[in-house]
DNA sequence: AAGCATTACGGCGTACGTAATGATT
DNA sequence: AATCATTACGTACGCCGTAATGCTT
């Protein structure tokens, strides 16, 4: 199966070029080895491909018919490295990118926009879930994941922006339960879990300005995985919420949140751009990764005051 | 170009196998030598063609395409073995014969008529040119072809029969000339030499019973290279005539024509299938020498008389 | 533990180059 | 003489197998 492919391929050039020493030339081998080749194919497959009579060269009827496929085996090898070629430093074919679908629509979309509009050729498939899916059997090129801290060996992250998380609840809810000043005042109060994650349930908190640490728990009767339920719940009073900053700053601007202990920080989320770990990325991968980060760094910051007093770079 | 092309069919069977080992069993090689061509295809092309996570293979985009390409390969290269293997074996394309228009007419076409019938799959091309054409060249099979002695080192020759020549006038000539009874009275007469060819006019006679040989160099004012002009001028008595036996059997038979010097014995041409060299024909023109040489062995001798008492093996 | 892929290492074979030969123009 | 194909021969690289390793189920 594997045999004489090199060697149909020196006959395919001996035919084209007629001629032993041409071919030679063109593949930047002796004539000797082109002979050699030629020879060994020929007495593997037990018939006369070419009759030579020192000057000319003449094909037989299988010769005729067997160069024939091995044109065809030459231009398919051939088409299959230019399209190598192009995939890998040109920006057309597919890029897969996973995300959640809020962040997909927040973040991705906007940030891509104008580039996929520059590049025809790309074609971007946008596969958002709730669930992290294997980036290996899912293809996808780059996940855009949130996580305190990246810790996948197999996987490549390159951290795009932090992302706040902030403690909020409905006005009412404020006004009718006994001042919030310090996390230990929060076992009186239950959590409307946005995330489905372990420890969900347990807040770290850090003061602004001291370096004062608390770990709290607290206890919730409701919990969901989807974000607009969450806002639902905790604008209907039901309770405090975790939620990214991202998530609730309209609600924050118009009022229909309030942040809870201003004072104190819960940790700092990073959003990764995630990606199969390999050699040489694709060109149009890397350059995609350019602009999603380039998109990062120009957006206004996340929450700016945190941001102003202590930096927030992911641990 | 001719790169990679043994590792592009290694990637296309662990692409069709989505398995490196099932890959190698197929192939006949270890895991080891596959995975060796795979990674050195994807080093020297800079690219990743497939994501391994140690129990599934996933093909990325590149690899999706390239593999593509490798099957057709792949493809190619069977197709065109599968046919080499079909000309060589089975009787099926075509078969060049390359003879004078008389020969063809005469002899190829009733010794063949039969087995073209049987054989549907065979092309026959029958070339019947006056000169002698390159059989390499003219991509001729078999050439059937009368000399007195085949000395071409290049091509393969097989005798198929002998002709004798013989010596012819028209009744009418010999009645008005004096009787000829010896060689050594040609040189009285002219010949009209049928055949265009060095020495023409030089002929060499043996007695029938006797050992004796005579030379002799006679004149001629009328040549040609067309038997059917040759016949022509003979019976209207312009001369002597050297033909092939078999070219004036009928006009013998019908006593148009009269055998000069019947005592005496004019050299045998033998007629050759005459073949390019080479390591192995295949099997159809194999096959078809057969039919040939079997068609001529049955034939009614083509001088009997001359055969019964010497035998007429060419020289 | 079993199956799979990767890597290093070492041996063998093959494909190549050199050089001489023969053929053809 | 020049160009081309073939052949013998020696070499070097490439391909492969063995064995050890790491990973996953």
């Amino acid at each position: 199966m594997l045999d004489h492919l090199r060697a149909m391929g020196v006959f395919a050039c001996v035919v084209e070029k007629s001629s032993f020493s041409g071919a030679a030339r063109d593949l930047g081998i002796t004539t000797s080895a082109v002979s050699q080749q030629i020879r060994s194919l020929e007495q593997d497959m037990d018939v006369t491909l070419l009759h030579r009579s020192t000057r000319k060269l003449s094909l037989t009827e299988a010769g005729q018919a067997f160069f024939q496929s091995c044109q065809e085996m030459l231009a398919a090898a051939e088409r299959g490295k230019v399209r190598i070629n192009e995939l890998r430093d040109d920006l057309v074919g597919d890029i897969r990118i996973s995300s959640s679908p809020e962040i997909a629509a927040q973040f991705i979309v906007p940030a891509l926009s104008n580039w996929l509009m520059t590049h025809r050729g790309i074609n971007l498939q946008l596969v958002a879930e709730q669930e992290n899916t294997d980036l290996i059997s899912g293809r996808i090129d780059i996940a855009l994941r949130m996580s305190l801290k990246h810790d996948d060996q197999h996987l490549e992250a390159v951290p795009l922006t932090t992302v706040d998380q902030i403690l909020v609840a409905s006005p009412r809810y404020l006004n009718q339960s006994t001042p919030i000043v310090r996390p230990e005042d929060l076992v009186h109060h239950e959590l409307i879990s946005s995330m489905v994650c372990t420890n969900a349930k347990k807040l770290v908190f850090q003061h602004n300005q001291r370096h004062e640490v608390v770990d709290t728990q607290m206890k919730s009767r409701v919990e969901t995985n989807d974000l607009r339920v969450a806002k639902s719940l905790t604008q209907l009073g039901h309770g405090l919420a975790r939620f990214f900053y991202l998530d609730v700053q309209k609600e924050l601007a118009k009022g229909e949140l309030l942040e809870v202990l201003p004072d104190w920080k819960l940790p700092s989320y990073t959003l990764y751009a995630v990606m199969p770990k390999q050699e040489q990325h694709s060109t149009k991968v890397l350059r995609c990764l350019d602009v999603l980060t380039q998109y990062f760094q120009q957006l206004p910051l996340l929450r700016t005051f945190t941001d102003v007093q202590f930096g927030q770079n992911a641990s």
